[in-house]
DNA sequence: TTGAAAGCGCTAACAC
DNA sequence: GTGTTAGCGCTTTCAA
């Protein structure tokens, strides 16, 4: 394995010592050099140099009680997480804030129901400042689990009233939809369909939600319940033209199921969007340009609630790493349409 | 924000007492028990579990200057990454390996050549126990910042004779190339093209080697320089057309491109694959199976190739943490070809 | 087998 | 302003 060298590293005593100086003096400096003359702050900083001396971590979160690290939890049987760029965006946002925090991230993958003990006797165990959690189903059990860390949650929790003090970011889910289906509605459509992503996630809850808000009474028959995939949304549109072949819009919770709500329409020999228009959600690129048509989508920042999560998270955690400065509320960020050919 | 509660966390001391022995006594329980009577490790454990004492992890490193953590790096720039779940998937791998052997995924995820520096450093540091890069450029400097940190690369890397004691682990890229290529010969076909990854990446290059080991003499203008991209796919495409109008056959070095150049067949009124058979490489899902037609591909297994970055890394890292147990070589993973229907 | 004691490298009072 | 000193919580000799 490449360089494995083993070299004692310097350590605090050490550049005291070349510096001619304490070890509390040196500290200092490399803490930010408050309250230390410049020309001793000049000799440490060259002493450092020299010697390449680098904090150890470890003896300073000792004492300290500070880690400088965030974990993020992702449950992972989200087999949706993995079938688009969304938790990469999403870990980016994420990174940038940090970093400019000089926050480290650990990543917390899940892989079911057995490794929530252990996330959980993890962030119990002290080891990072906080906590940002993407929680996608309703009967999660993970949250309940989470106790003694600074949490932001990623998407409404399900179980959450609202009220109880979880701060979480999310986009405007019933907005968006809201102007997804208005949008249909203005193209002069009269009989416009949703396919719902699957109903355990609040995300997919809302996106009906703001459906129903503009199609106040809706024929049931043009509501398919399905599962945010591109399989589930092919079968859905199929048995939506079965019900009501006269359909002539369609709203589908994510831009997967748009596309499979496409293939279905294709092969029934409608065409897009002359008969029937549809309209997707999150805008996941490259998939919904390269989609043919092109999909007309609901765009998210993705990435841009990632960096939110983390600011948040950072803001409540003061310098002491764990008690809270000021408490943080949740965020909803707003969506914008992206008109392209289908619809 | 959920749960700031910050009640002292109970220490060794405190489980000592409770459970009538020293310090010592209960930290030999808490690690493994070895060479302690059984009545007083049941006494320990009970002691442990009635007062939820949960190690300090930084106490711990700065005696044994082990980290159970481990640094994955992944270069940002990339936008390939996060186009595709390429990234989440090799993350998947590498995470479900940690944590069977009880380490930690610190992600560093760098935004240009600032962050090299600061990456360099924070591993310098000695944080982690080893890293994992993904160094996919050619002229990466970040490689020949690293030191001191036993290392293992995702995909070859481009600076490497093979004989440096790199170690990396890869799939087949030049095999699977030959395959695609094989396949498409098998299919009758003569005027066979390719249409390259950017070729500042090994795994392009080893695409076009794979290309250029079954059309030995190739046209020339038969090999167009792309980028990955599904646009880049597409103008590469157009180009194919114009050079060589009678083409019958495309291997592209990735799906995206793949997809791309199917849209200016299309566009160009060719018909897949009666006119001209497309072929990709990765087999990057939902956008395989849900292209038009379904793409036949050349499938790596990325999640695998994740496990085994870590189980490499973790192999050369001994029980003190940074010393080397036995030097691991590099791995290369074989490809399988996945018939679909445009090739 | 168990316990006592010496640090690991650093920060933060507190003196000077 | 700068130095001295006392731990942070744990592992690990070394004695008993």
């Amino acid at each position: 394995m490449t360089d494995q060298s083993t070299q004692p590293r310097p350590t605090l005593e050490a550049v005291a010592a070349r510096a001619g100086v304490s070890r509390a003096t040196v500290s200092r400096v490399v803490n930010g050099g408050e309250g230390v003359r410049e020309p001793l702050v000049e000799r440490v900083r060259r002493a450092v140099d020299e010697l390449g001396y680098v904090p150890n971590q470890a003896a300073r979160s000792l004492v300290t009680r500070r880690h400088d690290a965030v974990a993020v939890v992702i449950a992972e049987p989200e087999t949706r997480v993995f079938a688009d760029p969304f938790f990469a965006l999403q870990l980016r946002g994420i990174s940038k804030e940090l970093t400019a925090h000089d926050s480290q991230l650990v990543l917390l993958l899940t892989e079911g129901r057995d490794d929530h003990a252990r996330v959980a006797r993890y962030l119990a165990g002290g080891h990072v400042d906080g906590a940002l959690v993407f929680s996608l189903h309703l009967d999660d059990p993970l949250p309940s689990l989470i106790h003694g860390v600074p949490t932001v949650y990623g998407g409404r929790p399900g179980w959450s009233d609202g009220s109880h003090g979880v701060v979480y970011v999310d986009c405007d889910n019933r907005g968006g939809a809201r102007e997804a289906v208005r949008h249909l509605v203005g193209l002069g459509r009269t009989r416009v369909a949703h396919i719902t992503g699957a109903l355990d996630q609040t995300s997919a809850v809302d996106r009906l939600d703001g459906f129903r808000d503009v199609m106040v009474d809706a024929d049931p028959r043009l509501i398919v319940e399905s599962d945010f995939t591109p399989g589930g949304g092919e079968r859905a549109m199929r048995e939506l033209l079965d019900r009501r072949p006269d359909v002539d819009a369609v709203f589908a919770a994510n831009d997967l199921m748009a596309v499979g709500a496409m293939r279905a329409l294709r092969e029934r020999g409608r065409r897009v969007p002359e008969d029937v228009a549809v309209i997707g959600f999150d805008d996941m690129l490259p998939f919904t340009e390269q989609a043919d048509p092109p999909l007309t989508t609901v765009r998210q920042d993705i990435e841009e609630m990632g960096r939110l999560m983390a600011r948040l998270l950072l803001r409540g955690l003061d310098r002491s790493g764990s008690a809270v400065a000021d408490v943080p509320s949740s965020v909803v960020l707003p969506t914008t349409l992206v008109r392209r050919v289908s619809a």
